[in-house]
DNA sequence: GGCATTATTCAACACTTGTTGAATTGGATG
DNA sequence: CATCCAATTCAACAAGTGTTGAATAATGCC
């Protein structure tokens, strides 16, 4: 009893938060709210602490922001890096396809950096706007280099344009993950697990129907994503 | 003198401020900040009135938000459902194009009902997602038969899947209002009405070589949307 | 056991929010 | 000119916000 209701105690139990755990809760709670609708209460109720206790680790709500986006977004940059060593001989569309399995990976459980890619947490908080784009443009140069090759090696149109061809891969790409489980299953009879990679697979047939050389000659086979 | 600077007057101007000058404000406000970061102060110094009065016109802050639901949304559904009229002999091609034309009117110059539409204003606001996801449905199911008109005619793939094919299209066009104008015409140069066309296009484009029975035979003629 | 340090909470601050009720104005009508 | 009404503002409310400084509990070290 005193357990539950201990009525006036002071400071109780330094179960060690630490800062990761603190993360995960602003993660989820930006995610839902955006950057200025979610409240530091918020994020504190979901970590089990007080609110106090952010500003222990993290300077400001702002702070905690930006660590939240030094979390994620190295790693995924990365990967992406690897993606498009210009060694890999493998098949363009295996490579494009790779693109998709790679956003899937980092992206699929998260829809807090997903709201981070697409701007929507920052809306009208400029200097964060513009901190997430210094994030993200590296990523894109990455992915379009891909294409520059593709090209190089006679796999692509002549007239594609990388940039938007490298908008429109990855920009349909988190549209896949965060609506069609959300809106779709229920109109299609499948899992929304299985709604993904449906859809990812949908697109990417679509996709690279549209910017191949000659989409005539059949497709490398396309693995699924690892679960 | 004592124009600019009265300093203690009490409601001094009624100057006729109508609901629907309201409205422009709220969702000029709203499209910036989202439903819950917006505040009736803000709306309503953007609108040069007092919050007080927008209690006068409508019920609620919510309400407010409901009736600018309320004032787009049915225009668009009447202008889709024209273009899916079964006599219509047009090819496929150019009555999709025609789809993407319909959205490029009337959320050209709207980023607030293209944020509602992506659903991002409303975030966690359960009872009015359902609400946009009421209005969004007829307008996505409209579309949709015109996919199926494609596929009886037997100008598109046997395979295609005609709610995917709608979700993509639609989608993207979205994205490409929002996002080209923004962070592509200092990439490319192009200016961000012109760039929003060429985008559109290369689009298209790609789409159309997706979906198509036979990506070969030329697309007909597209016009520029209407300026 | 005493002590310094670290992790945590409490209580309060100044401010903003949606909302309301009463007060005020301008114009039309008599 | 007086009266009525619609349009508008003022002033205040309770609740929630980011943030801070002091207080408290647990932990490891001597």
């Amino acid at each position: 009893m005193p357990l539950a209701s201990r009525p006036k105690s002071r400071g109780p139990k330094p179960t060690k938060v630490d800062p990761d755990h603190l993360l995960d809760a602003a993660q989820a709670v930006f995610a839902e709210d955006g950057l200025r609708a979610a409240s530091l209460r918020a994020i504190a109720r979901r970590a089990g602490c007080d609110p106090s206790l952010i500003y222990y680790h993290f300077a400001s709500k702002e702070a905690l922001f930006t660590a939240l986006l030094h979390r994620r977004f190295p790693l995924l940059l990365q990967d992406m890096k690897e993606l498009a060593d210009p060694q890999d001989v493998r098949p363009t569309a295996e490579r494009l396809w790779a693109v998709l399995l790679v956003l899937h990976r980092h992206l699929k459980d998260d829809p807090g950096i997903r709201a981070m890619i697409r701007g929507e947490l920052v809306r009208g908080v400029d200097g964060l706007a513009a901190l997430i784009e210094e994030q993200i443009r590296p990523m894109v140069l990455t992915v379009r280099s891909l294409f520059d090759q593709g090209l190089a090696r006679g796999e692509l149109r002549p007239d594609l344009q990388p940039l938007l061809a490298t908008f429109f891969l990855m920009r349909m790409q988190l549209e896949i993950l965060d609506l069609l489980p959300a809106v779709l299953p229920h109109l299609v009879n499948l899992g929304p697990e299985s709604m993904v990679i449906h859809g990812m697979r949908a697109w990417f047939d679509l996709f690279w129907r549209g910017v191949a050389l000659d989409p005539s000659i059949p497709m490398p086979h396309l693995p699924d994503p690892a679960v």
